[in-house]
DNA sequence: CTGAAAGCGCTTACAG
DNA sequence: CTGAAAGCGCTTACAG
């Protein structure tokens, strides 16, 4: 007796549902489901209704119900190591670009180069029923691995081509191009050349390795000089490696660091302490970042495809969510090396 | 015919579910469901009983479901205008930083400072029923007002304190801060102060305001030179605008950049064009962001407690999330006028 | 090409 | 303090 019908035992939360939409067009739930979705065909008069219906009624399509019924929500998780590296945060960005229209929303776990915390998101994210994932790189825990594998999750790899692990990649050679660059020093006419390199991530390593393999092709290989610091990376550190290098090996005549905010923190230092750039030393560093291109001199660096690859890895892992076929699994986008005045 | 029992019809996902975890505990799936959560009272002992099965079973509870039958996510909706800006990434990996422990995700919507993509973007979050919302700036327009009111979900604004706007706020005052630096400029005995600023955001117009404030509290009104530009920031425009200020208003003997990206851009012009810092112009930027400290001379500027604001404001969404009362609904963080040797 | 039934895994609203 | 029933809003799996 409390007043209008129907105020019994309601749950109902005021939201416009599919049975709504159904009951305005005429037809069944199911055909209005199979018909927003475009899911097996519709009679087209049907489609037209329905899509008219919903519009009318501002459907909007509760994602929480579908994941339940689909046991698949509408989520990437995506894995980085660090929210403070401009790399990274560049990559997420033109993932989130290509995502968000075809209907997908990002979640981004943080791993802080942890194996630990990777497995920890990994486990948590995997329990939200992620439609796709796009993690960093190639290497991770076997319990990692497996817990990706065992999802039946699909999972694009980002920064590395990786054709021997299997499974998807877009990225390009951090070997190649930790060469590349070091062959540009070795052209220049350097002969001391150091890599400087921090937070000393797996692609740090290759970019390693690159750099070695252009000095032993050059026959300079027992000069080789890799100082490697296990801090993270800045620019106050690039200017203290910059001294240290001069202090302990004076004859280098050229350093390639890891990465540019390290490149750029020695520009600075080298113009506060009076060393000429590239006169007493070349100074070269890796990703090309805002800001490096305005240094003083100019830094010569290695710009690399990170919209690129974050924009053609959500591609990939929409196809693969959609079930379509991707001709190719491993995606190498290179990258350029840049060369400016520092080097 | 087919073999083992239970293959037909099944949809079963595999997960353990709450109702296997009753069953371990030999408990209904009600109790389970209230001990996990800790929600009403339930025995000590069957609390124990049920957080053994679910820990042995290794239990999740999955998040759709439960968004489903309780209309409300464990997703936090964050706003923010651009992810190229530092500024955003800190706060946002602050808010992250207290958000992801406590059990929500953090779904990321970038606006580009438009306020059609802000109501989209609110719009999509909103049919996700995201537990919570923390959105940048006080400025909207009045369809996303409407649209945050009448959902009913919690909602944090960050970055300004907005007492006349009524809701939540976590920032400070940046008329405030403009003025702090403007008057640091004062005290250090410049007359011809210009401010320079581009993205228009209102927080840079705010701060343009207190720059104004100042001068006119020093009895300088009539020297007021502000230069805008809508362009983005970045520190090629930095440059630029300083050697047009320069340029149009020679008498010019400071410039408080509304960001540090134009100001650390405007110190490297100055070396490259051999203007000196401060002696030919002292140069003030905001925001202290990376790299400000190794400028040549190092810049002077304002630090912002960005990712204490994420901090504070996540922490005061949790409690509105909880129906717990909060004691301050407006959390002034305040700002830090750092001195350096650029002016 | 369309639909009636059942179910996804939780929580709400009532009882006791 | 504990529970049996119903329901959240979709999609799957079967039929026709």
């Amino acid at each position: 007796m409390a007043g209008a019908a129907g105020a019994r035992r309601s749950r109902s939360t005021g939201r416009v549902t599919l049975a709504d939409v159904a009951q305005a067009a005429g037809v069944s739930p199911i055909t209005v489901s199979r018909a927003l979705r475009g899911e097996r065909a519709v009679a087209p008069e049907l489609c037209e209704r329905v899509r008219a219906a919903a519009a009318a009624l501002g459907y909007v399509p509760d994602p929480a119900a579908r994941a339940l019924a689909s046991s698949r929500s509408s989520h990437v998780a995506v894995l980085i190591p660090k929210l403070s590296n401009t790399l990274f945060v560049d990559l997420l960005d033109a993932v989130q670009n290509t995502l968000v229209p075809a209907g997908y929303q990002t979640l981004i776990g943080v791993t802080h180069y942890s194996a630990a915390e990777e497995e920890a998101a990994l486990r948590s994210f995997l329990a939200h029923r992620p439609a796709g994932l796009i993690v960093t790189g190639s290497d991770r825990s076997a319990a990692a691995c497996a817990l990706i594998d065992g999802s039946g999750v699909p999972c694009v790899r980002v920064m590395e081509v990786g054709r021997e692990e299997g499974g998807y990649s877009v990225g390009f050679s951090q070997r190649d191009a930790g060469r590349a660059i070091t062959q540009q020093l070795l052209d220049s006419g350097r002969q001391h050349i150091a890599y400087v390199a921090a937070q000393l991530d797996p692609r740090t390593l290759e970019r390693g390795e690159g750099y070695a393999a252009a000095l032993a092709h050059a026959g300079l290989a027992d000069r080789t000089n890799q100082v490697l610091s296990a801090e993270p990376s800045s620019m106050a550190l690039g200017g203290a490696m910059l001294e240290r290098v001069l202090l302990d090996a004076p004859q280098t005549d050229a350093i390639f660091f890891c990465n540019d905010d390290l490149a750029q923190g020695a520009l600075l230092a080298a113009l506060r302490l009076g060393i000429a750039v590239p006169g007493r030393v070349a100074v070269a560093g890796f990703n090309d970042l805002p800001g490096s291109d305005q240094m003083l001199p100019p830094l010569t660096t290695v710009a690399t495809p990170r919209r690129e690859i974050g924009a053609q890895a959500a591609q990939m892992l929409l196809k693969l969510m959609r079930g379509q076929p991707v001709d190719a699994p491993h995606l190498d986008l290179g990258f350029q090396v840049v060369r400016r005045a520092s080097a």
